[in-house]
RNA sequence: GUGCCCGUAGCUCAAUGGAUAGAGCAUCAGCCUUCUAAGCUGAGGGUUACUGGUUCGAGUCCAGUCGGGCAUACCA
């Protein structure tokens, strides 16, 4: 919603866009309509149809009555660019109005992508808010799943987008090392260190299977012998296995350029403030004051029956302990009290329930639900020669976050991850994220990175081209169609870093940069550079430059590297 | 049973309610004496799971049917 404001007004996007809306307006007052609906500029899918479009004639025919072709050349009369601007503008198909630019427009526009550097697509909307984009929240139980490496690409693009907007952004993640989850990995650790010391064990099948579990077991074992095993305490060994887990958590998500600011322990909510009560009592007691908890069974609930859900939620247990409930709720009022105007919360599609209570629970205590936006990522799986892969922490035998990179690489590893929709279960095919071939998309994006920084450095050797104090002043010498068609290609970034945002969806900046590679990649085919006239010659240098900018904006996004070579 | 996500080319996936539904892979046919062939050009391939509805217009929205995934805990 916060981003939809911003991108119908087209003030963020494409400024070609943003060029015609006034011209539109002036026309629609001149030809006497009045309306408040937005004017919508978007790209028509054919080339013939021209550079631009709009459909407002088909918006406006229904309450003006009019058949949408004769409005649409109603308005088109009142037109007036001014020169050298637009050189023809027609209507087409239902009502379509279309504009057809003059090159050398376009041309000059683009030079907007080599002074803006690497601001291009920023914009200040969000300055001076604070945005928190939640993710990973993986408790330290286990070394991380391939599954949770998914939420963390999408959430770490996602805070890069933020940022990009002007928001002042704080990676989080939430955790939790007193809950069930953790007595038993503690359980576990003590039975393989049990064994280390010669004893027989009967293992339960509940409990953490993974070989990490014997290695920490082995770490102990090494560093106390079997003196731990007169006790019955297993303080040392949780402390210990939660130490080593996060540890190689943190180094897992390090490799993959993902890193936290902050790390929230779900515990802190537990304790109570000075001189006062704990966070998770004091939302017990506001949503009591609003009438919606009661105590029953030994236990305390949240009445979410009268918000017309099947059934009421637990949120302290009849042991005394909360359930996950009830801190997730308190967690969220810490964003508010944190004074964030915008939280992103990334998780994948099994903890689906857990949101609606959330937000339940803070609009009955007065907090401003707009702000906070979920982004739920569905499932991963793997494929290793055609052959899926199915995982599951407990049993030991999931596939590994840290094997999948060994494996691919970092790069890979990330664009994989994002470059299918969050909604669409993913199927990671390992054979195809190793080949070092056209056929990986990585590589296809990366090499033409590359490409062009091979060609800057021929330019800069052979006729001493100074890629760094290049204008783009003698841009409009370009009149090709790839030529043209790369330019305007170029100043849809802005609007794509939007509708990345609009949508959470980083998948929608893999396409585009696809589609960018593949443009510069046929230019490169069909226009020489370095063998053109000098005038031609600088600005195809200063186009490539372009493209180079726009590539390394949103490989940044994407945190994949920009090769300078392959 | 109920809730959420998905169903689009042989495969993996795109497509703000807009024009003839697009890419990549695979298949077939071309392009290196020439700035990186890790590239480019072209061809074939579709009843958008199904049935209705809403409207100028539906892959997209609504209702239902069928299929797959996830969730339906006093685990997180």
């Amino acid at each position: 919603m916060l981003f939809q404001a911003a991108s119908k007004q087209c003030h963020n996007g494409n400024p070609m866009r943003a060029f015609f809306v006034p011209f539109i307006q002036d026309a629609l007052r001149s030809a006497g309509i009045e309306t408040d609906k937005d004017i919508l500029i978007e790209k028509p899918t054919e080339k013939k149809f021209g550079d631009f479009s709009t459909n407002i004639a088909l918006l406006l025919a229904k309450e003006l009555k009019k058949n949408p072709r004769t409005l649409a050349g109603e308005i088109m009369e009142h037109f007036a660019f001014p020169e050298g601007t637009v050189v023809k503008t027609d209507v087409a198909g239902p009502g379509f109005i279309n504009f057809h630019l003059e090159p050398a427009f376009i041309m000059r526009t683009v030079r907007d992508v080599l002074s803006e550097g690497e601001s291009f697509g920023s914009n200040p909307a969000g300055k001076g808010q604070g945005a928190i984009v939640e993710y990973v929240s993986a408790n330290p139980t286990g070394p991380l799943t391939v599954g949770r490496g998914r939420g963390g690409v999408l959430g770490d693009c996602i805070a890069n987008l933020l940022e990009t907007q002007g928001y002042d952004v704080t990676r989080e993640y939430y955790f939790n090392d007193a809950g069930r989850q953790m007595q038993i990995l503690a359980e576990s650790v003590r039975y393989r260190y049990l064994e280390q010391c010669g004893m027989t064990v009967d293992f339960p099948e509940s409990h953490y299977q993974g070989d990490y579990i014997r290695n920490i077991a082995e770490t102990l074992f090494i560093e106390h012998g079997d003196e731990l095993a007169k006790s019955e305490s297993l303080s040392v060994f949780k402390e210990t296995a939660e130490g080593i887990i996060f540890d190689s958590i943190r180094k897992t998500l390090a490799r993959l350029s993902i890193t936290h600011d902050s790390f929230f322990n779900e515990h802190t909510l537990y304790k109570a403030e000075e001189g006062g009560i704990s966070p998770n009592q004091a939302v017990i007691e506001a949503l009591d004051a609003k009438g919606f908890i009661s105590k029953f069974d030994n236990a305390t609930w949240f009445l979410t029956t009268k918000l017309g859900q099947e059934k009421d939620k637990v949120l302290i247990k009849s042991s005394g302990d909360p359930s996950y409930r009830l801190p997730d709720i308190a967690y969220h009022v810490t964003k508010f009290n944190r004074g964030f105007s915008l939280m992103v919360n990334v998780f994948g599609a099994d903890h689906i329930d857990e949101y609606p209570d959330v937000n339940e629970a803070l609009k009955i205590l007065g907090y401003d639900t707009g702000r906070i936006r979920v982004a739920i990522n569905q499932f991963v799986t793997t494929t290793v020669g055609g052959q899926t892969i199915k995982m599951s922490t407990r049993k030991g035998n999931a596939d590994l976050l840290d094997d999948l990179i060994d494996d691919v690489g970092a790069d890979a590893t990330r664009l994989f991850f994002i470059m299918r929709s969050k909604d669409s279960h993913l199927n990671f095919d390992i054979d195809l994220a190793k080949k070092q071939s056209k056929d990986n998309p990585v590589f296809y994006l990366q090499y033409a990175h590359a490409r062009i920084c091979s060609l800057m450095r021929m330019a800069g050797n052979e006729i001493g081209f100074n890629a760094d104090s290049a204008t783009g002043e003698g841009l409009d010498v370009l009149d090709s169609e790839v030529e043209i068609e790369l330019a305007s290609a170029l100043l849809d970034y802005p609007d794509v870093i939007q509708s990345c945002l609009r949508f959470l969806e980083p998948q929608k900046m893999v396409e585009y940069l696809h589609g960018i590679a593949e443009l510069f990649h046929k230019f490169y085919q069909e226009c020489p550079i370095l063998k053109a006239d000098p005038a031609i010659r600088t600005a195809r240098l200063e186009l490539s430059l372009c493209v180079r900018r726009v590539l390394r904006n949103g490989f940044t996004i994407l945190g994949i590297s920009a090769p300078e070579s392959m």
